[in-house]
DNA sequence: TCAGACATTGACACTAATGTGAAGGAAAGA
DNA sequence: TCTTTCCTTCACATTAGTGTCAATGTCTGA
């Protein structure tokens, strides 16, 4: 598909994609008019990567860890270096500390909102 | 204590600590010279800032939502506006999705992870 | 077939947010 | 006094994301 109806179902601007393509995260064929063409899978992808934007990694770290998250069991075991494996297990502590802090500060605001919804008066 | 104290105790260097102070994310109290007075509390709230801004949370965002992770159950419930409870909701959503996101791919490296561990021979 | 509407391209510049560096001066402490 | 710490302020770096422009490609309906 093109730029154009890659956007509407991702609900990212074209600019974006472009974008992204120029941070090395998406890498469209080009039909012989030069326009971009997005396979079909590369929907998710997108999805994806703005998740991963949104929890607050940088493109630099997307990058990276994409060509793990397709096949983990197939295709790029091969490639894998040892800078690479190092990066990826730095990588995971990383999240793993983001997601304990996320959960934390939610759940705080959760009984924050538990407890406004009692009511003030409730001791 | 004072500012270079607080940047130790946290490592959080002073120019990223007075940075935080004009987004409003800490208010020290100031003394007759002056100086910046740090009560011993705000160690772990600067821990915990840096733990939300790591997770991708932007300071606007925080400054909002720090209040209500003191004391949820006390002092703050009584001046809950009902714009303040809608953000709350709305950030708590965000941070659902954003652990989730996180949870996904960090499975994906481990499984990646393991499968290299496990040795491409193995089908 | 051709004209007009619309999509796509690359390119340059720009904003907003987070984070730093350094200059110049005042206060603290040995 | 002399060194260290702290003050404010200005400027800069980096990252993610946008605006916009002129040129070109595509599509549709007369």
């Amino acid at each position: 598909m093109r730029i154009g109806e890659l956007a509407e179902r991702t609900r990212v601007p074209t600019r974006l994609l472009r974008y992204y393509e120029e941070q090395e995260l998406l890498s469209p064929d080009r039909g012989a008019n030069g326009y971009r063409d997005y396979a079909e899978s590369l929907v998710d992808r997108v999805t994806q990567i703005r998740g991963l934007l949104d929890a607050g990694l940088p493109t630099k770290i997307i990058r990276q860890i994409l060509p793990t998250l397709d096949n983990p069991c197939t295709i790029h075991v091969t490639d894998a270096t040892p800078e690479l494996i190092a990066t990826l297990e730095h990588e995971r502590a990383r999240m793993d500390s983001r997601i304990g802090c996320l959960t934390r500060n939610r759940d705080a605001i959760s009984a924050y909102l538990d407890a406004v919804r009692r009511g003030p008066a409730t001791p």
